[in-house]
DNA sequence: ACCTGAACACCGTTCAAGT
DNA sequence: ACCTGAACACCGTTCAAGT
């Protein structure tokens, strides 16, 4: 137990863009968009901030770097084998990001961001190409294609973002179901005259399958596509 | 001309939420999301940093009630008097928040946020309950209000986020278009065999109409709304 | 009650100096 | 080529002191 006291090999392991942003993805993890310093991520390293900037430009680009790392890999192995219909993989792909932005809650927030600023770096057209590719298959004519996938993936990375923040708010012990509970009772409190819907609404999302819930949206959406576009079978 | 030359009457006004608020907003309108700061917004208010905290708690209180502020007027004035049907009322206040987000490309981040990390406060309802009243008009059944309510206000927040992007990187002076060709053109350079997809929209989005395109994409929601619940008329 | 402005702790980023 | 760590400019926030 006494014979390595001193972690020197994992230490002496030198710095990499790899390892810097593997360790970006852990702080943001563990403690939020707030939490990514390059401090704090230099003590991680065991080095100083400096040094991370000879492997990384600057924060924008190691965030960017981040996304990246945790969307392609939430994304890898896409249709390949399986005879799958568009309509089964689409839900599947609909649920490998759901999932990751689940275990990775300030993903929502940074996808969003990555999209409008710089629609050209490789995330956007990553997630447009595994939606994108499912729409064309459906029998969509090119006309659509954009506006297809446009409703698709802006639900997608929406509702996931929204339903992330029920694990965030609250501890990882509180129950789920706790945080949507103080959401219902919140709305069930507002005014009767001026948010009818809302207090109607606050009951519904109580204890429902967040899972369930995101697919029926999934599936409102394809029905709007095959409805549009009635040469879908 | 010299008459006044100190702005006195303008300086001694007092300080209030309300000035702070709308000074806020005006700087996020001018500089983006990292021109916001207190000493900033203090210069621009005559006075100090330390004065903003006598009304208001800290900055994220101050972005949510700029946000607030903008959302309120977007949504102001709402179905009253008119006797349009749902489907007009809904795209009438799709394009209002369109509007809104184009103007104030900051809002998108920061509804984005706040409908995560705090869905009770005021912003949130208000947009639910404006989307939500005509869906509960449209005729779909209580069970399925909130689905359909949330693939409307994912939609609308997400590809009204994506289009003020266009706007924003470039100076306002370049055209509008000028950027969706930066990203059209990246976009036909990425690799045919691992973005088939990407490459052939590509085309698709250079010079398209920014409300048309997004007209298009409401349309085809609403279309899955009735086809799921054909109740509707 | 409201405002001032210096001070504190912290941040991203740079850069001369080391190896 | 890669790393160190002090330094710079800036930030949100606090708070004793003023009016």
């Amino acid at each position: 137990m006494a014979t390595r006291t001193r972690r020197s090999e994992r230490r002496e392991e030198p710095l990499s863009r790899e390892r810097i942003v593997g360790a970006a993805v852990a702080l943001l993890d563990a403690a939020g968009e707030g939490g990514l310093t390059f401090r704090a991520l230099a003590e991680r390293l065991a080095t100083g901030p400096g040094a991370i900037y000879w492997h990384v430009a600057n924060k924008s680009e190691l965030l960017d770097a981040a996304t990246e790392a945790v969307v392609a890999a939430a994304l890898a192995g896409g249709p390949a084998e399986s005879a799958d219909s568009p309509q089964e993989e689409i839900r599947a792909v609909a649920l490998g990001l759901f999932d990751a932005i689940d275990d990775h809650p300030w993903l929502a927030t940074q996808l969003a961001a990555q999209m409008s600023h710089s629609p050209w770096q490789s995330v956007t057209p990553r997630i447009l190409e595994s939606i994108g590719q499912q729409v064309r298959a459906l029998g969509v004519p090119e006309g659509s294609w954009f506006t297809a996938t446009s409703a698709l993936v802006h639900y997608i990375l929406g509702a996931a973002g929204q339903n992330a923040a029920n694990g965030r708010v609250l501890g990882p012990d509180a129950d789920r179901g706790q945080f949507l509970d103080t959401v219902s009772r919140a709305w069930e409190e507002l005014d009767p005259d001026d948010y009818p819907f809302t207090r109607a609404v606050a009951d519904q999302i109580r204890g429902h399958d967040d899972r369930a819930q995101f697919l029926a949206g999934i599936a409102l959406i394809l029905a709007g596509i095959t409805a549009v576009h009635p040469l879908t079978t």
